[in-house]
DNA sequence: GACAGTAGGTACCTACAGGAAAGTGAGCCT
DNA sequence: AGGCTCACTTTCCTGTAGGTACCTACTGTC
């Protein structure tokens, strides 16, 4: 954890924000997820996969996880043309982070039991 | 839409998806490293702090954050009154992961020059 | 009586992310 | 000569998250 220099970003308030956007932005986690744990894909065994991602859309988070250097595109000019993505060294060091995140999941039950509590809590008494 | 499908969500490939919606949605990642690293905040304070939120977004994801019981919301009926918002235990679970984040972002220069590079080779040949 | 401060609530509006659907181009199959 | 596959691209359209602005109740202070 090095120190960043000054003050970063007082509008954030939080050093882990920039890492957040770039990592846990909207359908890149099921991609990271998947091009890590499955090892290369093409584009359609993307899609396949993710069944609820359209196609553009996928080409969109594709594109910038390789410009942020997380996935890597490969292109072979075939007469079916075949693309695979695979995950960087980059992407690979945020193994110990979904690792992290797999562990924490054993809570969901608490937040969902968490959740019933305060529906129900909410329902007689009036707030405050 | 109440599907009752025996595999679990096959739409998310990634069991991961569920904690990140939980824990890394919008504005939600400042308010809790603001809770977990600076202690009990009143509204204002969260406020002044992340200086871009709302306060109507803010009490929204305040609210969020109580109900999933990530934070806790003391009431105190004093003639202004006076809210305050701790973070909760299963909060401060999360604690490991954020340091992780942090660690992290020591890549973030090594994103930057990847969108440079990236950006660099792209301007120069046609892409493939 | 005007105003400030607190912790929001509410109504309205806009921008943009994302969905749907069709198109593209090159070649191989039959 | 049409159909197929792949990896997108383009156009159009909608939903909704979030922003702006104003409102509440209460009291102490000027």
């Amino acid at each position: 954890m090095t120190e960043t220099t000054a003050e970063v970003a007082p509008e954030l308030a939080c050093p882990i924000a920039p890492v957040v956007d770039i990592v846990f932005s909207r359908w890149t986690t099921p991609i990271l997820w998947s091009l890590n744990e499955y090892g290369r894909h093409r584009f359609v065994e993307l899609e396949r996969r993710i069944t609820t991602i359209t196609p553009k859309v996928l080409t969109q988070r594709l594109r910038q996880l390789e410009r942020d250097g997380l996935v890597v595109r490969t292109y072979h000019p075939e007469v079916p043309p075949r693309v695979e993505y695979e995950i960087s060294a980059l992407g690979r060091s945020l193994a110990p982070l979904f690792a992290a995140l797999a562990e924490w999941s054993v809570n969901l039950d608490v937040v969902e039991q968490a959740r019933q509590d305060y529906d129900a809590r909410d329902r007689a008494p009036h707030r405050t």
